[in-house]
DNA sequence: TTGTAGGCGTTATCAA
DNA sequence: TTGATAACGCCTACAA
């Protein structure tokens, strides 16, 4: 690729000027039929493509939506060192690999996000960084018309700085005193639901959380879990049971419970993920689900279906989710206001690891 | 948004130059620490973000990389009319819309793509279309470094178009004389492998092929069965047996030979996609898999590990063809050599719709 | 209907 | 170490 091809060299050999080029692409009806026609042989005989950058640039829009998530959320293999092509595919083939835990939530978020840009004809540009206050969001930043973004890492400071520019939607976030949109479920009474049919239907009485309160929708979930335990009359613990979830040291406060035989009868978990490892953990031990503990999650991925006994959790409108933040962006581009928060419903799925399904 | 902040904006402020904001930026070393400072609270106090437009233009590359993908695999949803936000919701909480059949073996390719497009610090640009030969992929083109393209409607007169431009990778599509790099697997022995499985382990005599040749790989998926048939002795058809496959009339061979009530044993469908659709029919007609008959797929997707019963199928390693594609954009982007063909192994995995598992 | 010319925001070259 | 200034490729009034 010498010379990338531009206007001018498409110009020179149509023998117009570059305006005559550039309306063919733009308002092909504003030139006549045969100019027309010159300018598109040249296009095609020199493999002509109109540059992004420059088109963005003139126009001050890149027609393009960002959709940016933190390390936090992906996969181990992204840093793990460079494995060859061949060692990639026997661990795929193999089953093992992360190819094992997709999709996971932020895919189904992605998925819709993709859906309904694609629909309302825009781009969608993907970035991942870990940076909390480096540039690594803020240069997608620059390339897109509005921006979506996973909670994660990045401080409150970068993300108002980001909102200057462009609209900016955040997922699975309360909202704040701040310009960005908020997208989110009604996690509290999501987890009353979920006690009461434990508690209620099932006759537990002994209940526990799992999770970890750094994720900004946990501890709304946790304090759905406390009132609900509240209301049935339950000893109400003003933490969860075990905290450290997926952390380093994974499940230890879960683990020295089995350890002492004084494991609760269920058992709560913040997320589908968590309730996973955490069926993993009880079979490793050889505890049963549900006979011995029943086990619930909260997110209704593809994961949870495929388990053994399935999950039992609540079903977060993932897609829509993620289609919504292009309608507001696209509407926020376009001028038209939009709330600054939404809240949207779950729905309570039963599966095996509760004792129904 | 009134004005966007600019270069000049931070370096007025500041009271430098432009240049001096710039390098403060790309070559921070290269500035006094107290000036650098100055830069910095300036940007910061006016919410500068650097546009990736006029960084493209001015570097000539954009390090994004893009994926298209054709209509051909598009959910329904995008070109269904707009539903409501309260519409969607329900929908999807219901377990309806096309969630359900998320994620497709093109969300598992690029989830690959995703990955080690992270890993080496480039952002991925998602673009869709369904035209033939006009601008929906070109103008994708216009914006990356370079380009993964799911095969599709595209003519080939458009794929080397663009292809002069930028480098191509197209997935699942046979090598032919062009200047693409071609990502495909071993469709044949593949095949060949699922035939003896059923011919020789359970003893299947009667086995036909389900598939439309349009799509590139499965001509070589139904060369295989023909080498297998032929193999085992087997009486060899010149054509598949269903050919209508996913098209408006779908299946309709299919529906006939039930309804004359002369199936053959086993069908060996030439995706998963059909194999799935294929049970659903063979259910609603009363008949049992794989007791009636034995069905089985191509492509390893997570919905075929869903289905009653599980797929017998053979796995491809999208992720890693996926992850393959980067790869080779990369480094031809950086003026390495690739081979132009690659063909990756597969894996034949049991499942319960042949009679194992 | 076509052409001229200015501007979009950065980077890079070369001086100062 | 910092600063002019010329690209980069396209779009779009405005003129011709």
């Amino acid at each position: 690729m010498a010379h990338r091809t531009t206007v001018y060299d498409v110009a020179e050999r149509a023998g117009v000027s570059i305006a005559t080029v550039s309306h063919t692409f733009r308002q092909p009806e504003r030139v006549r039929p045969e100019t027309r026609e010159l300018v598109l042989a040249a296009a095609r005989a020199l493999g002509y493509v109109p540059s992004g950058s420059a088109r963005g640039l003139a126009k001050g829009r890149s027609q393009a939506l960002g959709l940016y998530a933190f390390d936090m959320f992906l996969p181990s293999d992204v840093n793990a060192p460079a494995l060859s092509l061949d060692d990639l595919v026997r661990r795929e083939l193999d089953g093992r690999g992360d190819a094992r835990r997709f999709p996971l939530y932020v895919d189904e978020i992605q998925h819709g996000f993709e859906i309904e840009a694609r629909r309302l004809g825009r781009t969608v540009m993907l970035g991942a960084g870990a940076s909390r206050d480096s540039l690594g969001s803020i240069d997608l930043a620059g390339s897109v018309d509005g921006l979506a973004i996973f909670p994660g890492s990045a401080g409150r400071d970068l993300l108002e700085h980001v909102g200057r520019g462009v609209p900016v939607v955040i997922f699975s976030s309360p909202p704040a005193h701040d310009p960005m949109h908020h997208i989110t479920v009604a996690n509290e009474p999501a987890v009353r639901e979920l006690v009461d049919h434990l508690v209620g239907h099932h006759g537990h009485r002994s209940v526990a959380f799992l999770g970890e309160l750094a994720a900004p929708d946990i501890g709304a979930r946790f304090r759905g879990f406390q009132a609900a335990l509240a209301a049935h009359g339950l000893p109400v613990s003003a933490e969860p049971f075990d905290a450290t979830a997926m952390t380093q040291d994974s499940l230890r406060p879960l683990r020295a419970a089995i350890a002492a035989g004084d494991l609760p009868r269920a058992l709560v978990c913040a997320t589908d993920q968590l309730a996973l490892a955490v069926l993993d953990l009880l079979a490793r031990h050889g505890l049963r689900v549900p006979e011995d503990v029943a086990v619930t999650g909260f997110d209704g991925i593809v994961a949870g279906r495929l388990s053994e006994p399935s999950l039992t959790t609540i079903r977060q409108p993932f897609a829509s989710m993620g289609r919504l933040a292009v309608r507001i962006l696209t509407d926020t581009i376009a001028g038209r206001e939009h709330p600054r928060s939404y809240v949207l419903p779950t729905r309570l799925v039963l599966g095996g690891s509760c004792g129904c399904g």
